[in-house]
DNA sequence: TTATATAATTAGACAAGACTAATTTTATAA
DNA sequence: TTATAAAATTAGTCTTGTCTAATTATATAA
């Protein structure tokens, strides 16, 4: 088993790697981590040394299988528990990330299959992120931000980008959640703010950053 | 808030402070812990600085107010998940505690009441011992043993003192749990040995820790 | 291509929490 | 009361995970 620091890390590393396209560095992961990139550089070797990951100054920082394997049970524990903390306990979305972020380090061979069972085999978590199942799988996730879409195109609100606490309340204002329908009316091109109608409401305007904050399904 | 260490230290010097009549010494910290008699004295003189606990060569370790209440909170979150694991996880009762052990670190202002809420506001955990409620007040708890009774009483199995797992796992082999009606027919007095019957089953004979690990209720 | 900014790395320090190996106190038993 | 055992304490070390400051390497822009 890995301690704390070594999972977050790992967990860092691994969504670094789901934003395809770009090199994995220590300043990548500083940023994510919030950790000064010398503390970085150290836990680089270190994960190196346990072979969680590769290290290649040219290519980044890659997971290994094994590193990868565990990324996915961590993530996989972090989803869950935040389905239980919202729907068991009755948190908000923005209340649940903070929480989860520890209760996913709590080890026991059984727990995750357990808690996955009692909560009925969710697919994804509050935030619309696909919660890996036992065996490393990991159910479809959703890449379409709102901004992408053309004018006149309704879409189904199918997880959101960010979870900070200001952008989740704001949602919560706005009475935007997961599966909530959203029409897109017009592209402003001077900014890129949106001009949208949410369920059957009146417009509203919001900005390209919101946009681009919300992934939506839409079948067209 | 304060660390893991300092709170399982909390924990175990309010487990003493419940066995009334010694005094708390490192050493006795030393034993419930398993660490190092030194580095007690370190965590000692931490938590006297922190105004946690007092400490007095002649009177040994006692909780402060701040201190008490703490243990208090850490305790509740124990056994709340021991009964959370145990009834909604569908664990059995020797294998919560390790869990437990590092669920009750989980900080956040309202989570133990919202689990206490979800659990139906349970009075005992799944091993008889009191849920300290959201207000500091902990229900009563038991303090009679089989082996304190007279023969031929009959009384009702209210906790064990005891929560290794071999114990435990021979008292599901005996069929004997929280509840369990058991009546004491004999005592042995070359060794201590009981004889008594569980439930409506025939005799069996049990060892006098036995007898003193088990605690339980009755009415004359 | 050369200057400059950014990133990566090294070196050295620190706090927490543990340990071992003395040493000093205190308790217990002859 | 004195010898011995047990407990408490001190001194010094170690590991983990972090940091700052300095240095080296790399990328970018004039
Ligand atoms: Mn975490
Ligand atoms: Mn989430
Ligand atoms: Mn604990
Ligand atoms: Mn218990």
């Amino acid at each position: 088993m890995y301690t704390l620091s070594e999972e977050n890390y790992l967990k860092a590393i691994y969504r670094l790697s789901q934003e395809k396209g770009q090199k994995i560095t220590p300043k990548a992961i500083s940023d994510v981590l919030g950790n000064n990139p010398a503390s970085v550089v150290d836990m680089i070797r270190k994960l190196v040394e346990k072979e969680l990951i590769d290290y290649d100054k040219k290519k980044g920082v890659h997971l290994t299988t094994q590193g990868q394997k565990n990324a996915v049970l961590i993530v996989r524990r972090h989803r869950l528990w935040e389905v239980f903390l919202l729907e068991k306990l009755g948190y908000q979305w923005d209340e649940i990330h903070a929480i989860a972020e520890e209760l996913e380090h709590i080890k026991d061979d059984t727990l995750a299959d357990r808690l996955d069972k009692f909560l009925e085999f969710p697919e994804y978590d509050p935030h619309g992120d696909p919660i890996p199942k036992a065996n490393g799988k990991v159910p479809k996730s959703y890449s379409v931000t709102l901004a992408n879409l053309k004018e006149g195109t309704i879409c189904r609100v199918a997880a959101v980008r960010d979870t900070s606490s200001t952008f989740l309340q704001y949602l919560l204002k706005l009475d935007i959640g997961i599966g909530t329908t959203i029409q897109l009316i017009e592209k402003i091109p001077f900014d890129g703010s949106l001009v949208i109608s949410i369920g059957s409401n009146d417009k509203t305007t919001v900005s390209q950053k919101f946009g681009e904050s919300i992934l939506v399904d839409h079948s067209n």
